[in-house]
DNA sequence: TGGACGTGTGGAAGCGCTTCCATCCGGTCT
DNA sequence: AGACCGGATGGAAGCGCTTCCACACGTCCA
């Protein structure tokens, strides 16, 4: 790991004439150290090109100064979904400030969350920042129980008491969608929704169920024109052909995901409804909304917001390991464009 | 980092009756263990919870077992551009064979390679793998300056004889993407090139001008339909438009990506031109190159593959250091679809 | 039967850093 | 002038692990 002649902080105490106590605390800028040793420390550290190694002072401080960015997805989709986009970088910048590493964990195809359970267990890192979590995945109780500083971006399904997190309300922006949607006239209103086993899959399903409802609407639970997605494109597109299939008379969709609602622009398109005229569609979270063809109706979901305010939760953790951070749950807005 | 009461390898050691030394080397899976003594502590593991500090280890066997995936380029590139994502994605999956963790080093914008090399030179990792290398940004002499083992997916700009690389043939493949279009009777063949300070944007604009020279159609260097982009779709979009503006006769567009592509088509749908008839498209990538409106022919570029090997020759170089590992070029292939 | 050899084991030395604690020093207060 | 104080400093312990080395103990062969 090391190139052979590393300088340690001991050759840069020796030139710099001070003992490797002051060394050391004058490369971690403490307080406690003489200008005039501080200034002959900063030149050897120059001169020699030293470089502390982290693994000694992780050993020490029993810190890493890096965070994990836990995701149980498969990797393909977290290269290719503009959410996860947006929340790595939100998340890397605001890590950046405190010159913390982010490391990604992802889950691999057909392991269980033992490996990423292990890695956490490990000591690698002194946090963790969780994104897409399902609910047999149980992160937030591991979490919670390994006593590892933690933050959700999304409520966890499980645990949510256990642990920090940051969402939007996705039940009252599932409802603003579904509004729109009726107040447009349509009736005949059909949804393609999130994953049943992650807490915005449930929550935007139950929002959308409850605007109905309130407009007399009523379906058994259950039954009625719902299909699941996986939140990829392809299963947003089989899905809405699923739904045509069985309700032909479609006239207003509402879809969990603007990736999934592109899929079924594209199984609309090719069962010659037009849109909005035939059927009006309403997306979530505004991510390549507006370069759908129709630019599409959506609900803001600030991805970018919620990684960066669950970031600074787990920063604050981190600081003060008793305190107990509130939640953060952002109100939603809509975005009205041409395709409802 | 640890949680309060983590065991140590002591603890271990003293539980299952046998020295911490032997203890290590029955965690390790030394060979010098008699089968007595490894199940004894095997079991202690278990009943113990134990896990090795990484730090602790690292300090001592001066080896991380983790590798930097290095790419300069802004984040909101790396997770929408496909190309990263297949890569990524191969990397991760050999690195986990021999449970190697892999840390995403994004360059942040406005910011030098400064602190990119800062953590490259502070021994956190034991290698590194340099994906989307530029001219500027000297990777292939730095790393090599600093003895730290690399390997690059595409061959570096410069220092190409002193690192380890992978890549594809593209003069070769762009020679392949324009001979087709010759081929197919085009004559006024414009190229939306890539960046020029990346070996990919020199070769496969080197490539397809020599394919046009032996066809007769010799231009100035410099001069004729050529405009760059920087690999995004918008840019290729732009691109194709500045062409168009000034080639308005144009009847065949080399793009020397399939995002770029992407937008070219867009531009051109705009522009009124129909694929193929008015002007035909060749891409290259395949990287979502069926999904286009039309679907396009393209080079083949085989990101997984380039990935794999690029990480085997790292893998390579980490087994042993002196190894002087060869270049890997692989043969492009061309797909034929709609857009030529 | 004695030496050579191989195998499993434990003691102990480090890996490079941080930080507690004792020490020292110059200045201030009484 | 002496006690006192606070800031700067160095010595040394220790973070948890690997691994060199020495040693004990059989085995095997001459």
């Amino acid at each position: 790991m090391d190139a052979p002649g590393t300088p340690t902080l001991d050759e840069v105490a020796r030139l710099a004439g001070v003992s490797r106590a002051t060394a050391s605390r004058a490369v971690n800028g403490s307080s406690r150290v003489s200008d005039r040793a501080r200034e002959a420390v900063e030149a050897a550290v120059r001169s020699l090109g030293y470089v502390a190694n982290p693994a000694a002072r992780s050993l020490a401080t029993r810190r890493t100064d890096s965070v994990a960015v836990v995701v149980p997805e498969p990797d393909d989709r977290v290269f290719s979904d503009p959410f996860f986009g947006r929340t790595l970088t939100a998340v890397n910048r605001v890590l950046a400030e405190r010159d913390l590493q982010l490391v990604l964990l992802l889950a691999r195809p057909g392991e269980e969350e033992g490996r990423t359970l292990r890695y956490l267990r490990g000591g690698h890192v002194d946090g963790a920042i969780v994104v897409s979590h399902h609910r047999s995945d149980h992160l937030a109780e591991h979490l919670a129980g390994l006593g590892l500083p933690c933050a959700f971006v999304g409520r966890p399904i499980l645990g949510a008491d256990r642990v920090a997190w940051a969402d939007t309300d996705n039940v009252a922006g599932a409802r603003l969608a579904t509004e729109l949607l009726l107040e447009r006239g349509c009736r005949r209103i059909g949804h393609v929704a999130g994953p049943g086993d992650m807490a915005v899959g449930q929550d935007r399903l139950a929002g959308h169920l409850a605007a109905l409802a309130e407009a007399g609407l009523d379906r058994d639970p259950g039954a009625g024109p719902v299909e699941h997605g996986d939140f990829t494109e392809a299963s947003g597109e089989a899905a809405c052909a699923r739904l045509l299939a069985a309700y032909p008379d479609l006239d207003g969709l509402f879809v969990a995901s603007d990736l999934m609602a592109r899929g079924a622009l594209r199984a609309l398109a090719a069962a010659g409804r037009s849109v909005p005229d035939d059927v009006a569609v309403v997306g979530y979270d505004d991510l390549g909304a507006d370069h759908c063809t129709p630019p599409l109706t959506t609900v803001v979901n600030p991805a970018g917001d919620l990684a960066e305010r669950a970031t600074r939760l787990l920063l604050a953790r981190l600081d003060d390991p008793a305190a107990v951070p509130e939640p953060v749950l952002l109100p939603p807005t809509l975005v009205r464009r041409a395709s409802a």
